[in-house]
RNA sequence: GGACCCAUAGCUCAGCUGGAUAGAGCGCUGCCCUCCGAAGGCAGAGGCCAGAGGUUCGAAUCCUCUUGGGUCCGCCA
């Protein structure tokens, strides 16, 4: 038996038709249920969309399952049992399935020739194996981090970040077209207070002595720019009153601290493809346009709000604002807009700045927030419902807090003395690659524990590096088949731990579409540790049964059929580490 | 008072948008370790999926209520 004699079927495979193993039995499965509708099998008319084609809970029952006959038994008005014996029948004729038998309740199950593992081997070796043309012609905007310009990104940043990478990442994989987009929060006070502690800084670089109030950020991140604003502008704002240096100080201070925040989502491999500023919707009539786009829709009235229920704050008296009328698109109250000065609130620039994402086409938009601003959902979507008029889904994915850990013991940080951990603290310690990673074994709405010395341990325990330690040892038997001139063939499939890998890497595109579709990156990571765990199962009975090891030191021919697998399951590996964004290493140090 | 999120093995958590006997890691119990990449492997015990109703062929998953945790609640950004 040569490795390229007669099991070996070359498949071309081309971007136009990703494999998807599930999706093609499920088209079989519709055609079959066509035919029994002509032959009068079935009535006309029926619903095939809840037919699904699944694996099954346990691989004993076989490798598909599909739940075709319990579905349509009602609205057939005949017994499961008929109708899947009926459906077996012309299933089992294809070629691509060795058997099929009705179990339990109704259920199909079918398990599939040989063959087509082999083949799903094959593919999976392909660079694109698992892409999707889920998201053709969609475009999607998703805005990430959005911090405020008033300092470095800390620990709480971190895990927004990586979540809203991982997750572009994925919709690009998924075949989206993805922006990715910050928020600059440049318009509100908080840049006023930033321009006040830079100056305070500016006149230290004077060798002035300077006191830090409450309302100003005592941070020593502040003393190098209060440093470059002296050699920018000399002492030409020295003595000078607000009115003078506010506009220009806040500008410098700004743009100084967006370059601090780029290079920190920089050190984590994050980069953002557009900025959007706070600022520039302000005294250009963008907002007025936007709340007038609501106005024609009748959205925008003057009216008093009810006091909250519960504790009232001590000075809280009605006055008359105007509001948008957001119960309209499902929120429990109407927002207010305009403060009763006549300002407007924080809200009307949201909503002029979502106007105009809408208004650049997008098909689909993405918020990541900070699980302390659940209270906004409602509103905001509220709003790109009002001003989509319902055409434009909104999304958004709160991300709850992450605790620093040390051996267990939780990490000391205080606010007030400013030493709170920064995203650049975490990197640092642990990189990149592990800080990526561990984000992402918890999904965003549950609270994330983060363990510095865990991180980095080796061991089972760690994911990221069971992860990568799988890809290693792949590589390097891929290299010593390298040197033995073996060149992966085709794979031959026959131990049930075999079987599992290849069943485990068909699962890989489906996976793709269900983690995009709902926008959860977080299982990818699970994916890829279930995918390390059955490979090194099978490695592992290798040791017991020397004719399940990759390399077989007498037989090149023979390595060439094994090593097939292996090379498939790195090949997964690093396109889901890619979507991650975290590297795959070729060797453990 | 209201809104949103959460509750699954002793612990930390998955659970593929409603499927079959609910899974993994750690911990626990018992065996095996010198093997391509050592930093372990195999097997076993362990569950009223917070509780109570409802929807249907079928519910951890969807609806209502209850309990217990987290976040938030006019002009703060």
């Amino acid at each position: 038996m040569t490795p390229h004699g007669g099991g070996f079927r070359p498949r071309t495979f081309t971007l136009e038709a990703p494999m998807n193993l599930f999706a093609d039995m499920r088209a079989n499965v519709i055609s079959a249920l066509d035919e029994m509708v002509r032959a009068g099998d079935l009535p006309e008319g029926l619903s095939f969309d809840n037919v699904t084609v699944e694996p099954p809970r346990d691989a004993a029952h076989g490798d598909m399952a599909t739940n075709a006959a319990m579905v349509l038994a009602k609205p057939a008005g005949a017994k499961p049992r008929d109708i899947a014996e009926k459906l077996s029948a012309r299933l089992g004729a294809l070629d691509s399935v060795e058997s099929a038998s009705v179990a339990g309740p109704g259920f199909l199950n079918l398990r599939l020739s040989g063959a087509l593992w082999s083949d799903v081997v094959l593919r999976a070796q392909e660079v694109g194996f698992g892409t999707s043309k889920l998201g053709e012609g969609s475009r999607v905007n998703v805005e990430y981090v959005s911090a405020n310009p008033t300092g470095p990104l800390h620990v709480g940043h971190t895990r927004g970040a990586v979540f809203g990478d991982a997750l572009c990442n994925l919709l690009a994989f998924a075949g989206f077209d993805v922006t990715r987009e910050y928020y600059i929060n440049d318009g509100g006070a908080q840049v006023d207070v930033l321009a006040r502690s830079v100056y305070l800084r500016y006149l230290e670089a004077h060798g002035q002595e300077v006191e830090f109030a409450d309302g100003t950020y005592p941070g020593d991140y502040l003393v190098a720019v209060g440093e470059a604003l002296k050699g920018e502008v000399g002492d030409a704002y020295v003595d000078e009153p607000e009115e003078v240096w506010l506009e220009e100080v806040r500008a410098f201070a700004t743009k100084a601290m967006m370059a601090l925040i780029e290079a920190d989502l920089a050190s984590l491999g994050v980069k953002m493809d557009s900025f959007f500023s706070e600022k520039s919707l302000y005294g250009t009539g963008r907002i007025e346009d936007a709340l007038k786009a609501l106005d024609s829709r009748g959205l925008i009235y003057k009216g008093t709000l009810e006091p909250p229920k519960g504790k009232l704050p001590e000075d809280w008296e009605p006055r008359e604002q105007t509001l948008f009328k957001s119960t309209d698109h499902g929120d429990d109250v109407d927002r207010p807009v305009m403060k009763s000065d006549g300002a407007w609130t924080y809200f009307a620039p949201d909503i002029a700045y979502h106007w105009d994402k809408i208004g650049r086409g997008y098909d689909q938009l993405i918020d990541v927030f900070g699980a302390d601003h659940g209270g906004y959902v409602k509103r905001m979507k509220a709003a790109v419902s009002a001003l989509s008029d319902g055409r434009v889904p909104l999304d958004v994915k709160l991300c709850q807090l992450v605790k620093l850990y040390e051996n267990g013991q939780p990490f000391k940080m205080s606010k007030r003395a400013g030493t709170f951990v920064t995203l650049r603290d975490v990197v640092d310690r642990v990189g990149p690659d592990v800080v990526r990673f561990l984000m992402l074994t918890r999904k965003n709405d549950a609270p994330l524990d983060f363990d510095f010395a865990k991180a980095v341990e080796e061991s089972r325990e760690n994911p990221v590096w069971y992860v990568q330690y799988t890809h290693a040892r792949i590589r390097s038997v891929m290299r010593k088949a390298d040197a033995m001139g073996a060149v992966p063939g085709a794979p031959r499939l026959t131990d049930p731990a075999e079987i599992a890998v290849a069943q485990k890497l068909a699962e890989w595109p489906r996976l793709v579409e269900i983690a995009a579709t709902g926008h959860e990156p977080h299982r990818i990571a699970f994916y890829l540790g279930e995918l390390a765990q059955v490979f090194n199962s099978l490695w592992n009975k290798g040791d017991d049964d020397h004719s399940l090891r990759f390399l077989q030191d007498s037989d090149p021919e023979v390595t060439a059929g094994k090593i097939s697998l292996p090379l498939a399951v790195s090949v997964v590996i690093a396109a889901g580490l890619g979507i991650l964004g975290v590297t795959p290493v070729e060797e453990m140090r």
